[in-house]
DNA sequence: TTCGTCTTACGACTAACGTCGTATCATCGT
DNA sequence: ACGATGATACGACGTTAGTCGTAAGACGAA
């Protein structure tokens, strides 16, 4: 009888000494997903349906899983909700400095000019 | 009578405030690009054809086109050689420590473990 | 000029990726 | 028990990306 997320398909996290730098380069190198990170860093914790991308929901899963392989996510389950929050200190001690810098990256470079991309900015 | 590369395409290079964190992200996202942009950390500068990777010319064409758009490395002819060099300085102003974040991040990943890729590591 | 070398351009093929719609499943509230 | 909600799985589609072979261009040497 356990109660909460009995028997779904159980959430594949890659071990923080597993983590490909390949994947998460290629995971960080799609926007929606950029975008999902930029979320995350600023709230810890957020529920799936509540990222501010505009692609359908089964587009959003399929985005969710890439990163979550990637290890760039960890995703929790909660009644019928999902939570997605960064593994930012797993990241950091598998890459120490690289999610930040990327982030930064971003944010930098959009500060200079605004002509990245306006996905969900505000 | 200009003697060095008269009408050749005129390589196409981004200025370094036009360098895009996607295009980055993307270009760096591969392992031959990657193993290319690793040897150009140690090596200044290397003529085309004698980078360790093993794919056919016309593909290291295409990698280089693809990292020199992205404005990763810089390619300048000489007689019958093209030299390609990383734009370190350009780069670092655009997004300050991100390149130094990657390649840091592949050497720390190779060292703590050697399973990730051994593509022309020799 | 002629040849050989280095590199690219072009076209083609295959695999991978991003996208979506629909069906399904688990959970919570009534 | 029933329906509504949140999220996924699956299958499909079009596009992009990586790969190669072949042809062609530019340069240097003989």
């Amino acid at each position: 009888m356990p109660r909460t997320h009995s028997r779904r398909p159980a959430l594949v996290h890659p071990d923080t000494g597993d983590i490909d730098l390949q994947d998460v380069l290629r995971a960080l190198a799609d926007p929606t997903r950029l975008t999902i990170v930029r979320t995350l860093r600023t709230d810890p914790e957020r529920a799936c349906g509540t990222f501010p991308v505009d692609v359908a929901p089964s587009t959003l899963t399929h985005h969710f899983r890439v990163l979550r392989e990637a290890g760039v996510i960890r995703q929790r389950e909660d009644g019928t909700r999902r939570w997605t929050a960064l593994r930012l200190e797993d990241l950091d001690i598998r890459f120490p400095g690289l999610l930040d810098a990327i982030l930064t990256a971003y944010a930098y470079a959009n500060a200079a000019d605004g002509t990245t991309h306006e996905q969900a900015d505000d």
